[in-house]
RNA sequence: GCCGAAGUAGCAUAGCGGUAAUGCAACGGUUUUGUAAACCGUAGACCGUGGGUUCGAAUCCCACCUUCGGCUCCA
């Protein structure tokens, strides 16, 4: 994300102006060069730029190169301002068409259409002057601040080259965004550099490869994961743990069909809106039907089929189940973009008045969780965007008064939340959590919805204490939010290493050598029996070799079974990266490993 | 979908116009082992798919599929 100017921290001057080196490089090397902006972003900048003939990975060692060259001139960063009209003409015949455009635009329209990394170009409190800043040859407009001169750029490194459309619209002009990292020591550079390998040993996609828990097919297709029986072991146990912190606040099982006639979804309204990211299917006979992207509508017709007194509401229906979505190509991604999704979706139909209390008894299901795998959580109010009222179903008064119940949840809970304009879905607010793992990066997980389109598209309604027919709401929930996205999330969280209750295999016992394998199944048939998930290595290998294949594919617990445990002997429990043993004798072991087994903690 | 890059045995990599190599894993044999790698051997790849250029293609060209990095999108 691009930064503010007033945001910036002492760093980000010397970013920005590594960022017009990089432009003046690019300048220098191949003329005709047109320049979109170049914000500064977290550990760096980038530089969007339309080149005569397209840039290749081998000319950013060449951009590279050169500007070390320039940095190595010296050059002042001079500072010169002028009316808005002027600098037009001044880049118009520099032959800077995407500078000339927003300089029009700026003077058209203001400062309020600018996106952040637009912003980075002008001034608010003065969008009628336009500063520009040379540095030896190259001119640039820019809002500032700058460093004095190349003498003070730091450590930088271009890291990769991408596309990017102009003003980020997707029917405007591709241009080239060159991506690049900069700190003030090659020292930070360097550590910065680990830390990303780091985080790359983490990822989901190869460790999920590693660990065996789940695959993909070419034949199936993009998108569309295949889970192991290791895998699924561990969606059901985060599936019954959603549900362990449901079961006591009413909530009941329904289940649905993957696909229904079109008529649902026109109704519902998202027919309207999501036609085109629907897998569609002709029946025999014709008709139009479509795989489900998602559950409300259907659990609507649940709530439909009856007359619903007052007394029983609120009603609530939750199911775990898939939904498919019909993505972009190139959104795909591991387990965190699919076009098959597992969702725990849940939907309380209530009374206006019941709303507030219903989403408590979600955000209070959705701490339990969270806080169990140690995750640090930050809502955020996802409210619509005012000026864009046309993306949404609704009135503006029915919006309002959505967000502010939300809102007054929010502040009577008396933490930070985050308010994100614009973040809404497009039948009504919604209170998302965003987590933060054990690296500090944050991902959107948990969130509850309110939605007064739904209900009212679909007639719902209960009978109230005076005999009326009374509209309702609904609340969509989501712990997890999709299976798949929240497996992503916690492999790296955990770099793989799972807590014993969650881990495929929780225990395994290494047999010393073949006379011991017959003893060493049986304790582990035993065990099983209990309820442990334990597995035994009988192959003909040594010990040694055991317990390292034991440690990197990471089994949380390890016991050596030979002539000793055979004997009476007590066992000594190795636990996963840890050289200490728990020595404890055998007739105690499986209560103390079923009782670690269950403790759903970090 | 768009821009760019990449697909070689289960995994990780080498080879980059002259007919596929290495390590780990697998399999067979020997060893019967006490807390992070025993030893010897064997097998395993139409080099993503299809087409083209060439006497000859893993290698060059085109299309498609898949993956990766971004952009756009995300109920």
């Amino acid at each position: 994300m691009a930064k503010l100017p007033q945001d910036f921290e002492p760093i980000d001057a010397m970013r920005h102006s590594t960022a017009h080196v990089l432009a003046a490089a690019v300048a220098e090397l191949f003329p005709g060069t047109q320049f979109g902006v170049g914000p500064v972003i977290e550990n760096g900048f980038y530089y969007d730029m339309k080149t005569v003939t397209p840039l290749g990975p081998d000319d950013l060692v060449l951009v590279e190169a050169k500007m070390r060259e320039i940095v190595g001139r010296g050059s002042a960063f001079t500072r010169r301002e002028m009316p808005i009209d002027e600098a037009i003409e001044f880049f118009r015949g520099r032959g800077q068409g995407y500078k000339v455009e927003l300089l029009s635009d700026l003077k058209s329209r203001g400062t309020t259409n600018l996106k952040d990394e637009e912003l980075q170009d002008f001034d608010p409190a003065a969008p009628m002057i336009a500063s520009i800043y040379e540095t030896g040859d190259f001119v640039d407009l820019c809002r500032g601040p700058h460093v004095a001169s190349t003498k003070e750029i730091g450590a930088f490194k271009l890291t990769k080259l991408a596309g990017a459309y102009w003003r980020g619209k997707a029917e405007n002009d591709q241009l080239t965004r060159v991506y690049g990292l900069a700190f003030a020591s090659a020292a930070e550079l360097e550590e910065f550099v680990r830390q990303q390998e780091e985080a790359e040993k983490r990822d989901h996609r190869k460790l999920g490869r590693e660990l065996g828990l789940f695959v993909f097919s070419d034949l199936v297709g993009p998108g569309l994961p295949l889970w192991t029986p290791k895998g699924t072991v561990m969606r059901e146990l985060l599936n019954d743990f959603v549900w362990s912190l449901r079961r006591p606040h009413g909530y009941e099982r329904v289940t649905i069909p993957h696909i229904t006639k079109k008529d649902l979804y026109e109704t519902s309204g998202h027919w309207a809106k999501y036609a085109q990211d629907l897998f569609k299917i002709t029946t025999r006979e014709d008709h139009l039907f479509a795989m489900k992207p998602m559950n409300c509508p259907h659990h609507t017709q649940i709530y439909a089929s009856e007359q619903r007194s007052y007394r029983e509401l609120p009603v609530r229906f939750a199911e775990t189940t898939m939904v498919y979505r019909d993505e972009q190509s190139g959104e795909l991604s591991g387990l965190s973009r699919v076009l098959s999704i597992t969702q725990d979706d849940a939907h309380v139909f209530c009374r206006v008045s019941q709303v507030r209390g219903e989403a408590e008894i979600v955000w209070e299901i959705i701490q339990k969780f969270y806080q169990a795998f140690g995750f640090e959580l930050k809502p955020r109010l996802s409210r619509r965007d005012p000026s864009a009222a046309e993306k949404y179903l609704g009135a503006p008064e029915d919006w309002d008064k959505a967000e502010t119940a939300l809102r007054e949840i929010l502040e009577d809970k008396k933490v930070e939340w985050i308010d994100g304009v614009g973040e809404a879905a497009f039948y009504g607010p919604k209170i998302d959590f965003m987590a933060k793992d054990s690296i500090g990066r944050v991902w959107q997980v948990a969130t509850i919805q309110l939605d007064f389109n739904q209900p009212r598209n679909f007639g719902l309604t209960c009978v109230n204490e005076a005999g009326e027919k009374e509209p309702i709401m609904m609340i969509h929930c989501a712990i997890m939010g999709s299976i798949e996205r929240f497996m992503s999330v916690i492999i790296e969280h955990y770099a793989g290493v799972f807590p014993v209750w969650l881990a495929p295999v929780q225990v395994r016992l290494l047999a010393v050598a073949d006379k011991h394998a017959d003893a060493a199944f049986a304790v582990a048939r035993q065990l099983r029996a209990a309820g442990l998930r334990v597995e035994v290595d009988a192959d003909a290998a040594t010990i040694g070799a055991k317990v390292r294949r034991a440690e990197t594919e990471k089994i949380p617990l390890s016991v050596v079974f030979g002539d000793k445990e055979m004997s009476g002997e007590p066992w000594q429990i190795r636990a996963r990266g840890s050289k200490e043993m728990k020595v404890m004798r055998a007739e105690e072991c499986e209560a103390w490993l079923l009782e670690i087994s269950r403790e759903r903690s970090m």
